[in-house]
RNA sequence: UGGGGCGUCGUCAAGCGGCUAAGACACAGGAUUUUGAUUCCUGCAUUCGGAGGUUCGAAUCCUCCCGCCCCAGCCA
């Protein structure tokens, strides 16, 4: 344990829940849900709630967290959200142990509380037709009007809801709706819709029910229904809160959860919408809802992102109620934080030039050995072989380097890693085209392993791979997805994808990788040397391995020389 | 122009009337380095959207103004 006290990032919401626990306000528990929608994938915005929510009951004694799927829209939901739903948060490392619920487990309570609600004279069953209901409803700055069926008696509202529930109607025939007050400044407290016809077979309940909740009345009784003590959602839903608060005051509950908000996450350069989501994925600018680009958390799993590092982005982003953009940057600081840490290191060419060191013994090969990591001893060591011919990477050859150029080029030594140091002697160019095909140099035996017993210096050490030992590999380059910090942002009648970035995926088929590591699982999450952090995709096949490039190591190469050109 | 929110460093974000306005990322220098990585130092808001006011004292309280976000699904 640490001596200094944690320095627990506080937010304004944990202030809240510190108080209600030292004023004894629940009985002093603290009860938090995560209910997602069962009609997507979640993505990295959901993260943040699901951080939030579990962290939550983590960190308050005897604190809980419950799963639960908000299905109450029939014609939008599936399983297959559902289990890749539940993937997602476990992987993320939460528990919700035997805390899974619906809010169709609640259908028949629910059912009941709105026939109670009818009974209290505060709900009536509505005949006009959507477009009418829209027209009563008024505008932002205009009351509406009141429904003609407003003032239906008791006993006809009650009739008519069973016979809703009887599945006696068609579909937008009518609709249950709390009577509150059409005048109402916040057009939620417009007499909304609390239930509608649906002739959608549920995926949980089947045709039992012809009729579905709306999310106001289901989302607040769920909670109650469940004994949460605060409800967490974003902002959007703050214009809620008091018909949450006014379901709750009309009906006998078991208890009345307090709903608190806050700013749903936005990151640069990407898009999080559902909607916008889909819309990449119908549209084939990616593979897929895992399509390593995505900010799904199952696109970021797949590039490689390990639970630890969302977790404390979560966690380094803060908590607050003012709209904001993160910076795609800290989540990457925190990928590179964690893999820096435990990832193993291999040697890897993606873009080979081959090296022939012509004073190495023609049929000679070795077996050096390297550690998987510098920094780390515990973690072991590999042999890998090496022989008179190898590949290096192309940017790291340079026939006319410019000064602050360190790698090679001709006439100059450097240090092959874990192995030794070679000079560039002259190199073999393609007689048409004038590309360089072939670099030689010589070595120095008495470098073994990488260190001079003269002491002498070289600028730098280039990773490289034995020709006649590498595998072969595929290794996909990812890069952000738009080139716009927001792609939301239009500029007259501009359209998010108009920014996407053409050149977030760049596929290399001719890599060169140290043997061994084509027998690695796929998700095995290493490092290059010197390139950045990869993992082993599941498109990997015995003979054809690909990796996902999840992140690039930092380079001050790169700025310098970008700073060089202009 | 109805209602509800929000404006603190390039980006997040603490701060809740009283020491020089936390911290992180980013950025810029320097040291170490068999990854131009990591690590390690150092620097980085005399000022809190603006203007007034209250107070011995204001980012924190009051007034006005400016800007941004959300709401008119039988979606969540």
């Amino acid at each position: 344990m640490n001596t200094e006290a944690p320095s627990t990032p506080s937010n304004f919401i944990k202030t809240i829940i510190s108080e209600d626990v030292q004023n004894n306000k629940y009985n002093g528990k603290v009860a938090t849900r995560f209910p997602p929608e069962p009609n997507g994938y979640l993505h990295i915005g959901h993260a943040k709630s699901i951080c939030l929510n579990f962290g939550i009951a983590q960190e308050y004694k005897g604190g809980t967290c419950n799963l639960r799927f908000d299905d109450t829209n029939p014609s939008k939901e599936e399983i297959e959200y559902m289990e890749a739903i539940k993937f997602d948060v476990r992987w993320l490392g939460f528990d919700w142990q035997d805390r899974l619920y619906h809010a169709s487990d609640y259908f028949d309570q629910l059912y009941a509380f709105a026939v109670e609600l009818i009974k209290k004279g505060k709900a009536y069953v509505c005949s006009l037709s959507p477009e009418d209901t829209r027209a009563y409803r008024g505008t932002l700055q205009e009351p509406g009007k009141d429904s003609p069926y407003r003032n239906r008696s008791i006993d006809e509202n009650l009739d008519l809801f069973e016979r809703m529930k009887n599945g006696e109607y068609p579909e937008g025939a009518h609709v249950l709706r709390a009577k509150i007050d059409m005048a109402s400044p916040n057009m939620n407290m417009r007499d909304p819709a609390i239930y509608r016809i649906k002739h959608v077979t549920h995926n949980r309940t089947g045709d039992a029910w012809p009729i579905y909740p709306m999310y106001d009345f289901a989302h607040c009784l769920s909670d109650s229904i469940e004994g949460i003590t605060h409800s967490l959602c974003t902002l959007e839903f703050e214009d809620h809160r008091p018909l949450y608060d006014w379901i709750l005051d009309q009906l006998d509950v078991p208890c009345h959860p307090q709903q608190i908000e806050f700013a749903r996450l936005n990151l640069s350069y990407t898009v999080m919408s559902k909607r916008k989501l889909q819309v990449l994925v119908e549209q084939n600018f990616v593979s897929g809802w895992d399509d390593p680009r995505m900010p799904t958390i199952a696109g970021i799993r797949r590039r490689g992102y390990t639970p630890l590092s969302i977790r404390n982005f979560c966690e380094r982003i803060g908590m607050a109620r003012r709209d904001s953009m993160v910076d795609v940057a800290l989540l990457e600081f925190s990928i590179r934080e964690d893999l820096n840490e435990k990832a193993p290191r291999h040697l890897g060419v993606l873009r080979p030039l081959k090296v022939v060191i012509d004073n190495y013994p023609e049929n000679q090969t070795e077996e050096l050995n390297a550690p998987l990591h510098p920094n780390n001893p515990d973690m072991g060591s590999r042999a890998i072989p090496f022989s008179r011919e190898i590949y290096i990477e192309k940017d790291d050859f340079l026939e006319e380097p410019p000064k602050k150029f360190f790698r090679l080029s001709p006439g100059r030594e450097v240090r092959l890693r874990y192995a030794y140091f070679i000079t560039c002697t002259h190199v073999v160019k393609d007689k048409t085209t004038g590309e360089i095909v072939e670099v030689h140099c010589t070595y120095d035996p008495a470098t073994r392993g990488g260190d001079s017993p003269d002491g002498r210096k070289v600028k730098t050490t280039l990773h490289w791979v034995s020709a006649a030992h590498a595998m072969n590999a595929e290794v996909r380059l990812y890069d952000r997805l738009f080139n716009k910090e927001n792609p939301d942002e239009g500029t007259n009648g501009s359209h998010f994808t108009d920014f996407i970035n053409p050149d977030s995926l760049e596929v290399l088929i001719d890599c060169k990788i140290e043997p061994g590591l084509a027998d690695a699982a796929p998700g095995y999450s290493f490092q290059f040397e010197r390139l950045g952090y990869f993992c082993k995709d599941a498109d990997s096949s015995k003979d054809h391995p690909v990796f996902n490039r999840t992140v690039t190591l930092k380079d001050a190469w790169v700025k310098i020389a970008g700073k060089e050109k202009p």
